[in-house]
DNA sequence: AGAACTTTGTAAACCCCCTTTCCTAACCCC
DNA sequence: GGGGTTAGGAAAGGGGGTTTACAAAGTTCT
């Protein structure tokens, strides 16, 4: 009996999540506005945005005129208020990045790790060097740093901290959080790239108000992240949106996870390298080792005409929609997002042929309820959506102490009576 | 902004079902029991059995021994208390199916349609007559019918009651639902197959009790619906879970639907008759224009070891374990169930295949996570899932109603004090 | 300048939901 | 027939959201 029990408490949580939302997205903002865009009652906006002013997550920053009556309060993001980290470990770099509460990006720091470096202690090297560095170049004091979110790629277990299984250095059940704990001080979250990039729409891209979307990831690996109802679906042991593996062409290409013709095969950045390969083995376009410099000279030809650019990318395109289109029919969602480096460097005309694609290959009515659009998030997606699991953790950590010390008393009046 | 507005009237709603389920699944049970079962407070189920048995759906059938201390009140459904009603219009009959409170078949009548009868009036005639012989076998007097579920297949539109499109007779926006409203007296519920099946399981099935799952349903058509985070998944657009046209083999056969290679010309039962000729043309588990018969032989085929039948089942369950495993990666669900008539006729065989198939196929903690079994749903899963509709509906119109009349107040001593 | 109107935002009252606690009812055993 | 035990109802309490009343803070009209 595992069924969701839901509480009253949740619908405190999600009205939170969605007025910090609203306001980060725009600020400054008034309670009129906020209680018009999340269609609350004023007065339980007003409660809301009180708690955030008590957190200092956001400030009064004065007044703006209303039509003749008294003006409204305008609140926003307190950005000086506290930091935030997301920290991206991908098969061959750290990245961390160190965001304020209206999630600029103040200081970045990038490890690489050498093809042999597999273990998890210089992993967790790598990381705690990269933390620290972030801290030290934007000054900011520790006690400013709200929580650290790290993503990294495989089956994680969330709640316990562990890394289950990560493909690229086969990792199996290593305890990363514990290990992480020994360098840095403050609170660690951890999930996997997939639901950080789906976070990252879900609170500030594409899919912000959105009931059902999906959050397609194409980098070295590929996946879905997936919000279902309002919230990231994660199944039942925090592992869904393992699309990648998605049967696309029965006895297909083989692929590292032993099946053939997954999705991942195609669509991946190393899938589109081969396929380059295979096309024009003496492309220039071609960088073997190198997929970044690969996708970029791809994009580069595409945009100059050149017709074996084109091809690959029209072909990808062609596979990739293949497989979205099956995603819209599943789910029906409401916007899919393309997001992650590769689609990110390919940009509108990767866009365009996936559009053509999904719409050969899907049905009418899930089709016309589906946007399919680029991520419009413009900095790494990962760090962002690493940041926001430790901004989500920062706020339901601050409102599991219903006795806050130190606060004044907001009304002592009712006391008496 | 279509965010989902969750309120706590939806946490009431969601435990009166899962308190009824709970009663129906075991009768008689004490309310001692349910609290157990659903995790709740004792009074909340208290409160929640008082709101039943006012509503006449549950009765108190006498008393249980405990340990030493008074006796355990139990309740029980109240299958005299009212009739459901599951109408199920498929491309060649019409199947209605009169239901108990206790979800027992007190009456059925299934009315079949000649290929030329396509047009809404005709369709609407013969589930009009089929209503009125079960009501008339079954003896209740229509005041105790407490609503009519409808499932047509394709696009539904439930509010407004209209099916948006059905391909198998080319219907668009037909207003279903007013049009059998001249003919049936009751209260009538509109939706698909599909999510017929997938309540079916919800409530009496596989999925009770479940968070996330997934009910394939095998039948001429093929579909699949989701049940994440403990409800049904309906999409933006309602039309959420049309699994049959994924894409399974590019390039694969031509679909109805226009493209290749969907999973529904494979593992859907014109599929499997068109394997069946492909391999044995003179077969004589073939019976050309009669899918159920040739479904039936083959099942019958396989129990006899016959290597046509076990070839066939086994390149079937291939298809279908390809197509599953897809599923359970994307979506990390508890179980998978398979439902319908196709999976119900090759049963076992086919179930076993399907789960080497999907372990071939899936990755390694999604799969160890996911149980596949069979629809445990005796009857007709589709009208089963209709009369739910009709029950989910009746309980919700009742609760609407906070000022009952007629219903004696319950306790007069509160009220001076 | 003062009165009148407008609009904002807080406080109080209210409704809904669930849980905890208290207490009575109903049974058993000695 | 008292003492122990268990069931279940009633009341209190805590969380959440909304409505209503009212004070606060402007603008406009006279």
């Amino acid at each position: 009996m595992s069924s969701v029990k839901r509480t009253s408490r949740d619908i405190r949580t999600a009205n939170r999540y969605e007025v910090l939302r609203q306001i980060i997205a725009e600020s400054p903002t008034s309670r009129q506005e906020l209680a018009a865009a999340t269609g609350l009652s004023l007065a339980t906006v007003a409660t809301l945005v009180g708690e955030l002013l008590d957190l200092r997550l956001i400030t009064e920053v004065g007044f703006e005129d209303s039509a003749g009556g008294r003006p409204r309060g305008l609140v926003a993001v307190n950005a000086t208020g506290g930091a935030l980290i997301g920290v991206d470990i991908a098969e061959t770099y750290v990245r961390v990045e160190l965001f304020d509460l209206a999630l600029n990006v103040l200081a970045r720091a990038d490890e690489n790790m050498r093809p042999g470096e597999s273990r998890p202690e210089q992993v967790v090297g790598h990381v705690a060097a990269a933390v620290g560095s972030v801290v030290t170049q934007a000054g900011v004091e520790g006690a400013r740093v709200l929580g650290v979110g790290v993503s990294v790629p495989g089956q994680v277990d969330r709640e316990g901290g562990v890394s289950e299984y990560a493909p690229n250095w086969d990792w199996h059940d290593v305890p990363l959080l514990d290990l992480l704990a020994e360098h840095i001080a403050y609170p660690l979250y951890l999930d996997n790239p997939l639901r950080a990039c789906a976070v990252a729409e879900l609170w500030f891209g594409a899919a912000r108000g959105r009931g059902d979307a999906v959050v397609v990831n194409l980098g070295t690996g590929v996946g879905a992240g997936l919000v279902l109802g309002g919230g990231l679906h994660r199944g039942v042991s925090n592992s869904a949106g393992e699309w990648g593996h998605t049967t696309l062409v029965l006895d297909g290409r083989l692929c590292h996870c032993g099946n053939h013709g997954c999705v991942e095969t195609y669509v991946g950045a190393p899938g589109i390298m081969l396929h380059l390969r295979e096309l024009a083995p003496q492309s220039t376009l071609l960088h073997p080792e190198d997929q970044t410099a690969t996708i970029d000279a791809l994009a580069r030809g595409v945009a100059d005409g050149d017709p074996v650019a084109l091809k690959v990318v029209r072909d990808t395109a062609r596979y990739l929609g293949a497989g979205i289109a099956d995603l819209v029919n599943l789910l029906n969602p409401e916007v899919v997002v393309l997001s992650s480096w590769v689609a990110a460097a390919l940009g509108e005309p990767l866009l365009t042929e996936v559009r053509e694609a999904v719409a050969r290959h899907s049905l009418r009515r899930p089709l016309d309820a589906a946007e399919i659009v680029l991520s419009p998030i413009p900095t790494d997606p990962v760090c962002l959506g690493a940041a926001t699991f430790a901004l989500e953790g920062a706020l339901s950590s601050f409102s599991q102490r219903p006795t806050r010390r130190g606060a004044p008393a907001r009304s002592r009046t009712a006391s008496a009576s």
